[in-house]
DNA sequence: TTAGATGCAAATGGTTTGCATGCGT
DNA sequence: ACGCATGCAAACCATTTGCATCTAA
């Protein structure tokens, strides 16, 4: 819900009314977000930028985002999707996830947080953050260091109760 | 290190010693193990448990495996080692781990625990069971149960100190 | 103008599948 | 002998890459 850029000195987040990704203001916070990271802002850029940063916290596949451009009639090619998924991913503007063996999802959520993972739909979702904690970590092995723990919290339909099972 | 074959009831575990995978009695044991999943005790099968299931705690992918096998001359196919890697997966002599979107692992630890993944090698390595525990679960989404809790703790080359980093 | 970005299509790499043959029971 | 298991090669699917074209600066 709440937007988490931290490196945004601007008060208002992006989101400003859904619709045509090319007008208004926030876009020209789009613009800078994408100068500071070397990253010109192209057409297609700023339109996925839009898309992924416009509404909230979200997690996506290339495909998904793909799709989602196509039918807001975006011109965008799913190679270009990739690779800006990608360079967004190293300017730190997304995290990337590995769930399960198929596809790979992009966080807009930076913030360090963990995952429910409903496994028939292979849906991702963030567990709110705070309470959830990592007791106990062993010390790393010697000349490596933690760079991330991740936690996936796998879930699964509970079992048949009141309603019939699907 | 120790074996973790909760139902088997012989206390020598599977490893004997080193050498030809058709020798001595704890294939024989493996053979039970195959049959009381409901699978035929075939010369690989036999044979692709025998590598898994010889030494201790293994973390293994398909290609892995496959060379492996190919390596001490067992006549294999890639095809069948996926099968049989998938088959000893439902029958839950194995675990399987998804940790980067490429490759597939398989862990012959089946019992609830976690990984240290290096990230420059793609290796995946058990976290001692015991210390390590996450707190503060939240509750699962309505209608869902949770299945299990992955932790992934992702190890990189420490920071340049001592020796030249790589 | 010019370096960098895009689009397309072909290449890649891990995994799965179809079907003829082989082997465990 | 029967039927599942195996092997091979082709199919698959997500992702990457090469290269010609386009575009932001």
């Amino acid at each position: 819900m709440s937007q988490r850029f931290s490196e945004t000195p601007t008060p208002a987040p992006l989101a400003h009314r859904a619709g045509d990704p090319m007008s208004g203001c926030p876009v020209h916070q789009l613009r800078g977000k994408l100068r500071k990271a070397s990253l010109r802002p192209t057409r297609q850029r700023v339109a996925l930028g839009w898309l992924l940063f416009g509404k909230g916290d979200r997690h996506v596949t290339a495909e998904t985002l793909y799709e989602e451009a196509v039918g807001m009639k975006v011109p965008v090619s799913l190679a270009t999707v990739y690779n800006t998924l990608h360079q967004f991913t190293e300017a730190g503007l997304l995290r990337e996830i590995a769930v399960d063996g198929a596809r790979t999802y992009f966080d807009t959520n930076v913030t360090h947080h963990h995952h429910f993972l409903i496994e028939e739909t292979n849906a991702l979702t963030d567990i709110p953050d705070g309470a959830l904690t990592v007791a106990g970590l062993p010390d790393a092995p010697e000349g490596t260091e933690i760079a991330r723990v991740d936690v996936i919290v796998r879930l699964r339909k509970a079992p048949t109760r009141g309603r019939p099972g699907q």
